[in-house]
DNA sequence: CTAGTTGCAAAGAGTTTGCATGGCG
DNA sequence: CGCCATGCAAACTCTTTGCAACTAG
């Protein structure tokens, strides 16, 4: 909840923006907006800003040590669900109707009522299915 | 794929058995067995190890800067979905059909294959829920 | 003009690694 | 007995923080 709109953090949400499906971290964010003028730091005190307002939320890490994030600043957001590819990285936007069968079902049976915003769905996409038959075999990734 | 079977790998496993539901940090496994002699790196490198073997799971960061690992040992769980709870902790082990009607129905029609033990569903447990109705409002956590 | 933000650089924390020692097979 | 794993401590990397300068409102 910044109380000023600054240019870096005009900057950063465009960039964010523009890259709402892949996992993203502060050096790469850094890196893609270097001629921008925004220092490491304004990036970190910005996401973590962003991790309050509940735009910007962490992803598992994929081996090094940096925290992803992934940008999910749209409302609508908040009402599906994600899956992203462990293989390219690509998030993607789920509107199958399962989706909300499952939701539901699972606060019924289990009383657990799912965040849609938090949760994503790992596994491999079409495209990488398509791409490399072997991924295929799933569920040791 | 350790070759030798040494003292620290087996209490380090003996731990995690013991603590399936709870996302863990290296610190954590340190203090709690901090009696039986293993090194600080010994676990380190051990949890490397089983990360590679697949029988855990890095989970996303609770607002420090640990990787916690949840341990997913038993072979039951590369077959059902897990979820976890956003306000205790602990994870759930989803035996739920919806879940596997889900994760058909995106692959029908994404054609996204879901890798079960990779995946996690974050939300409020019934026992949350039940104490803190305020929790239920969901999304926003 | 006032208070939130930024930049820089130094501090902090978690994780990784080199090397000699110890232990499994 | 040979090779892998451990321990310790130093090295690294990512992230956070203090403080003075800057700037949005």
């Amino acid at each position: 909840m910044p109380k000023y709109s600054t240019k870096q953090r005009k900057v950063l949400l465009d960039y964010l923006t523009q890259h709402p499906d892949e996992p993203l971290s502060a050096r790469q964010i850094a890196d893609a907006t270097a001629g921008d003028g925004i220092s490491l730091s304004a990036i970190y005190r910005n996401i973590a800003a962003m991790e309050t307002e509940g735009i910007l939320r962490p992803c598992v890490r994929d081996g090094s040590r940096e925290v992803l994030y992934r940008f999910c600043g749209a409302a609508a957001c908040h009402e599906h669900l994600h899956m992203t590819c462990s293989h390219c990285g690509k998030t993607y936007h789920m509107d199958v109707p399962a989706t909300q069968t499952l939701v539901d079902q699972v606060a019924e049976d289990a009383g657990f009522r799912v965040d849609r915003s938090a949760t994503v769905l790992y596994g491999v996409c079409r495209d990488c299915c398509a791409a490399d038959p072997k991924t295929t075999e799933g569920d040791n990734v």
